[in-house]
DNA sequence: GAACGTAAATAATAATTATTGTAAAAAAAA
DNA sequence: TTTTTTTTACAATAATTATTATTTACGTTC
């Protein structure tokens, strides 16, 4: 967490007690929280915090790259503080369910695009949409 | 498209003008529209349609998997026709660009975690979100 | 085939939700 | 103290969903 203050400041960014608790809050969650969600956590730690201030803190960490917005078919917008390119685990429903983290599977896509040479574009990253049935 | 009057009646779906102008032009566009563009595609040749109706007759077809939602950085849904699993080429922006097919990489990837068997789900689908960066 | 009843689909519009914008107040830094 | 940054409060917007009335399609009976 000192490690975020660091990383603020050398964003230019200051440290205060609102961002260090929208951090914490993500930090502290595998659920992949909508911005109402971590204005509920916060606000229990501090009562006067305003949902703006997470909105604005958000995107502020998401510019940074402090943090990513995570796509979801519902539309609204989920945050996840670990920027490691890792992977979703998606219900049949479009809902994110867990993460997953795969080296290996990194370095076989980036093997398999080196060979082929098929994009315009230059591929920065690529993430997996892993579908499931959620067994019961 | 008379393949889509077959697919609706099986489904207990009638097939009404406004169905099937919805499901035309998401067909005849790889640009994966938003509500409203295929509300402003459909209204040329139905003036009278409403944006609702484009969003139920969208929602409908999500349902009975005739179409997918599109995940997009934005926050507003796209819809896209084309239901084969295939991939998807975004900018660092998040919007999206382009579609990928791909079967051998299907094939690569369904192998892959065959072989790992890490899911305590059973794996549907895994769809790529390749980022790229946009040479100008 | 026309008239009737019923259910499904559509249209018009209101309401809601998520998000963004704006301006004033507060806090921090210089 | 002055200036800049950040936060708050609140207004505004955009996308979507909900509600209700109307229309349309379809099956039944005559």
């Amino acid at each position: 967490m000192n490690n975020l203050k660091e990383k603020l400041a050398s964003k230019g960014l200051k440290a205060t007690a609102q961002r260090l608790y929208v951090y914490e809050a993500l930090f502290n969650s595998r659920e992949h929280p909508t911005a109402e969600e971590v204005f509920r956590k916060v606000s229990k730690v501090l009562p006067s915090v305003s949902l703006s201030t997470i909105y604005n803190t958000l995107e502020t960490f998401v510019e940074h790259n402090l943090v990513n917005k995570v796509l979801s078919e519902s539309g609204t917008a989920r945050y996840d503080a670990f920027v490691e390119t890792h992977h979703h685990i998606y219900s049949e429903k479009g809902e994110i369910i867990a993460d997953y983290y795969d080296d290996g599977l990194a370095e076989l896509l980036l093997s398999y695009f080196s060979k082929k040479k098929i994009f315009d574009y230059e591929i920065k990253e690529v993430r997996l949409q892993i579908i499931c049935s959620t067994k019961e």
